[in-house]
RNA sequence: GCCGGCGUAGCUCAGCUGGUUAGAGCGACGGUCUCAUAAGCCGUAGGUCGUAGGUUCAAGUCCUACCACCGGCACCA
C-alpha cells in the first residue's frame, strides 16, 4: 500500500535549524517504521523560495534570488545527508516542475470560477509577505510586529468565502482530519468565524512564479508554497502516480491554518481529493525558552551529529519529546539520555551478551528456544511498539523497548551465566539464557532500526546477522528467528560513553563553529552582531514637526474592562480639561503604578475610539519585538505641557 | 474578556471511565555481582497530587471559584 505523506518546505531565509531537522526526522522516522510494516512508504519536503523576503537578501549579499536560494536549497539538502534523513522527494519551488504545478492548479480554480480580480489596497508585511487585512499601513504587522507598508495593487482572488460550510462539514465528517484535538477545534472556531477571500497573486515582485498570460502578476507564496505537496505526487499528472491524495501533512503549530483551511479549500476549488489527515505538532524549545533568532539561542543539528552521532540526536528528540506537544531540548539532557539509554542500556546490553557468547560459546550463537517468558515479553513488545509508532506515539514504543531492555539486564543478574559457565550441568540454562538476551537485542534492534538507522546497523553487524536492517519487516521480529549456530563478529562498542562536562563543551563550541559557518554562508557580516535595524522611511524634519510631543502626567488610570492591554487614563498635558487616552500598555503597568507618572503624549494625533471609549492622543513607549511596552520618560524633572522637539 | 489546555517527588513526566500504603525514567545516596562501555542488579528519595470550597461511603481522578503558566480568538501595540 501506498503512503504518501508530507513534511513543510522550508523557507529559504536562513539556514537549517534543529526545528527544521525534528520535523522532517519524525517524516524519516515514520517513512522507516512504513516501509517495515510493508508499505510503500513517500514523502516530500524541499525549500520555499520565492518571495520578497529573499529576493531582498539576495540583493544584499549581490546575488541574484536563484543563485541565494541555491546555496540554502543545498544546504538543506546536506543536512538531511548528514543526519540520515532520506527524502523521496525534494521540491524547490523556483523547479520548472513545481511552476507548472502551480499553474495548472491556478487554471483549475479559475476555470471551476474560484478565483477573480480584484483591487487590494491595504497593508502589506514584506516579513511575512502577508496582507494584513486588519491593520493599516505603518502599524506593526500582527505576525512580526515589522511596520506594514501601504500596497494598491490589481491581484487576483481566491474566493476562500465560498468554501466555509464546505470545511466546516468536512471536519464534522472526518474528525481525524485535523490533530490533535486542541488545535481542530482552534480551526473550526476559526473558520465559523467566517472567511473572507484570500489575495493570491501579487505585483511588483519578480521573484516568483508569472501567472499565466497575465504579467507582471507573480503568485503569492502560500499559493505557491502548499502546491509543492502535489508537485511531490506528480503534480498535474497525479493521476497516474497513485500518490495524492497524501496520506499525513506534518506540519507545525503555528502554519497549521494555512494547511486545515486554505489549503483544502484550493484543491476542493481545483476538483481534487484532500489529504487525510493533518498534524500539527509543536515547536521545540530550547532550555525550555522558545528558540529566535533575536535571542542568539537556536541550536543547529551538525554539531550535535560530528559529536555524537546523529543516531543520538534522533533518539533523543523520539524519546524525549511527546510528539503534537511542545518539546524541550538541552545538551545536558541529550548527553545524559545518551549515557542511560544509549551507553549504559542497549549498548552495554548488546557487548555484554556478545562478549559473554564469544567467550562461552566460541562466538556462535546457542541452541536453544529461549526463555518463553522473554518470547512472551518480546512478542508483547513488538506489538505495542508498532502499534505506538503507527499512532505517532514514539516516547511511549522506545520506554517499552527500554523496558524489555532492563528486564534482561535482570534476567543476566538473575542467571549469572559466568557462574553456570562452571557448572557442566547447566549448559542448557546458560545456552537458554545467552539465546534469550542475543534474541531480544536482536528484537530490539528491529524495533530500533527506524529511529537510530545508522548505529542499529553495526550492531546488527556484530550480531552476525547478514541482512541489511532497512530490509527489515514485521515477520523478522519474531521470536526466535535468529538461528542457533550464526558467528558473531567482533565486539565493538556502539554507543561509547560519554563525559557530559567535556562532551557539552564540544557541543556547545561546535555549535558557535557552525553558527559562524552559517553566517559566512548567508553573507551575513560575522563581525557585526546586531543585524540592520528595520527603519522606517526617511522623513524630512517638516516631517517630524508634525508631530506634536508633549509631556503630561498621568491623573487617573484604569483598567478597560474586556480589554487585557488596554488601560484608560486621564492625562493632564497643560489643557483646561484632562485628555481620555486608551494605550495599550496593561501588561506591562498596573493603574496604581501610572498615577502621578510623567509621561510623553502625542497629542495632535487624530482621536480614534477604542472599546468604546475616545482616545484623544496617544502614549509612546518603546518595545523589542512583541516584548511588553516601556514608556518613554525623564530622568530631570519637566514642566507638564512641554514640547518635545 | 471569550474558548481550550495545563499545574503530581530535585528534573522530565505516567496516572483510562473516582476505590487498597500516589507511580516511572533521569539525577543523588547506600549496598552488591563481575559477563559488560567505572556499565548491570538491589535498596533509599517520605511529594499538603496549584489554592479554597463542594459532591461522595470513597477524589490526584467529578463539580464550583480563584491563582500561575501555555495556546487560539477578540482587543491592542
Amino acid at each position: 500500500m501506498k503512503y504518501y505523506f508530507t513534511v513543510p518546505i522550508y523557507y529559504t531565509n536562513g539556514a537549517p535549524h534543529i526545528g527544521h531537522t525534528y520535523t522532517t526526522l519524525v517524516a524519516d522516522v515514520i517513512k522507516r517504521y512504513q516501509k517495515m510494516i510493508g508499505n510503500q512508504p513517500e514523502y516530500t519536503t524541499g525549500t520555499d523560495e520565492h518571495g520578497v523576503n529573499v529576493e531582498r537578501a539576495a540583493g544584499k549579499m549581490g546575488k541574484s534570488p536563484k543563485e541565494f536560494v541555491d546555496t540554502i536549497a543545498d544546504e538543506f539538502r546536506m543536512h538531511w545527508d548528514k543526519l540520515g534523513i532520506q527524502a523521496d522527494h525534494f521540491i524547490r519551488t523556483s523547479s520548472p516542475e513545481h511552476q507548472k504545478t502551480v499553474q495548472w492548479m491556478f487554471e483549475q480554480c479559475r476555470n471551476n470560477g474560484y478565483v477573480y480580480k480584484g483591487h487590494y489596497t491595504g497593508a502589506y508585511c514584506v516579513s511575512d509577505n502577508l496582507f494584513a487585512t486588519e491593520a493599516k499601513p505603518g502599524e506593526p504587522c500582527p505576525i512580526c510586529t515589522r511596520t506594514l507598508e501601504a500596497v494598491t495593487e490589481e491581484n487576483f482572488f481566491f474566493k476562500l468565502s465560498a468554501f466555509t460550510d464546505k470545511l466546516l462539514e468536512h471536519y464534522e465528517k472526518h474528525p481525524e482530519f485535523i490533530q490533535p484535538e486542541s488545535r481542530r477545534n482552534e480551526v473550526i472556531s476559526f473558520v465559523k468565524g467566517g472567511l473572507t477571500d484570500l489575495s493570491i497573486t501579487r505585483t511588483g515582485i519578480s521573484w516568483g512564479i508569472p501567472v499565466p498570460n497575465e504579467a507582471p502578476h507573480v503568485f503569492y507564496v502560500w499559493f505557491d508554497a502548499l502546491i509543492a505537496y502535489l508537485t511531490g505526487a506528480g503534480g498535474a499528472d497525479w493521476q497516474s502516480k497513485g500518490l495524492w491524495p497524501a496520506d499525513l501533512h506534518l506540519v507545525g503549530k503555528e502554519i497549521i491554518r494555512f494547511h486545515a483551511v486554505y489549503w483544502p479549500a484550493f484543491l476542493m476549488a481545483a476538483g481534487l481529493p484532500l489529504p487525510k489527515q493533518i498534524w500539527a505538532h509543536g515547536w521545540l524549545l530550547f532550555d525550555n525558552d522558545k528558540m529566535s533568532k533575536t535571542k542568539g539561542n537556536v541550536v543547529r543539528p551538525l554539531p550535535i551529529a560530528e559529536i555524537m552521532g546523529f543516531d543520538a540526536l534522533r533518539l533523543y528528540l523520539m524519546r524525549e519529546v511527546v510528539f503534537g506537544a511542545d518539546g524541550n531540548f538541552g545538551y545536558e539532557a541529550l548527553v545524559t539520555r545518551y549515557n542511560a539509554d544509549l551507553a549504559n542500556g542497549i549498548g552495554n546490553l548488546a557487548s555484554r551478551t556478545l562478549s559473554m557468547i564469544h567467550q562461552y560459546r566460541g562466538g556462535k550463537v546457542p541452541k536453544s528456544d529461549g526463555d518463553q517468558h522473554f518470547a512472551q515479553l518480546s512478542t508483547e513488545t513488538v506489538e505495542y511498539v508498532l502499534e505506538a509508532f503507527g499512532k505517532f506515539e514514539f516516547n511511549k514504543g522506545l520506554d517499552r523497548i527500554w523496558a524489555l531492555i532492563t528486564a534482561t539486564d535482570k534476567l543476566i543478574v538473575e542467571r549469572a551465566p559466568w557462574k553456570l559457565v562452571k557448572d557442566p550441568e547447566s549448559a542448557e540454562l546458560l545456552d537458554r539464557t545467552l539465546y534469550t538476551a542475543a534474541e531480544v537485542v536482536r528484537v530490539c534492534c528491529g524495533l530500533l532500526s527506524p529511529v537510530m538507522p545508522d548505529s542499529i546497523q553495526k550492531l546488527w553487524h556484530q550480531l552476525g546477522c547478514p541482512s541489511e536492517v532497512d530490509q527489515l519487516r514485521v515477520a523478522d521480529l519474531h521470536w526466535g528467528k535468529l538461528p542457533a549456530g550464526q558467528e558473531l563478529r567482533p565486539v565493538q562498542p556502539v554507543f561509547p560513553r560519554l563525559d557530559v562536562k567535556l562532551t557539552m563543551e564540544k557541543l556547545i563550541e561546535g555549535e558557535l563553529a557552525e553558527r559562524k559557518r552559517q553566517d559566512i554562508l548567508l553573507g551575513r557580516e560575522v563581525k557585526e552582531e546586531k543585524p540592520a535595524l528595520d527603519l522606517a522611511p526617511e522623513i524630512t524634519i517638516d516631517d517630524f514637526s508634525k508631530i506634536d510631543l508633549r509631556v503630561g502626567v498621568v491623573l487617573e488610570a484604569a483598567p478597560v474592562k474586556g480589554a487585557d492591554k488596554l488601560l484608560h487614563m486621564k492625562v493632564d498635558i497643560g489643557e483646561a480639561e484632562p485628555r481620555s487616552i486608551v494605550a495599550g500598555i496593561a501588561l506591562a503597568y498596573k493603574p496604581e503604578q501610572m498615577i502621578g507618572r510623567k509621561v510623553v503624549i502625542v497629542a495632535n494625533l487624530a482621536p480614534r475610539k477604542l472599546r468604546g471609549l475616545t482616545s484623544q492622543g496617544m502614549i509612546v513607549a518603546a518595545s523589542i519585538g512583541e516584548g511588553l511596552p516601556v514608556l518613554a520618560g525623564f530622568n530631570e524633572d519637566i514642566g507638564v505641557g512641554a514640547r518635545l522637539k
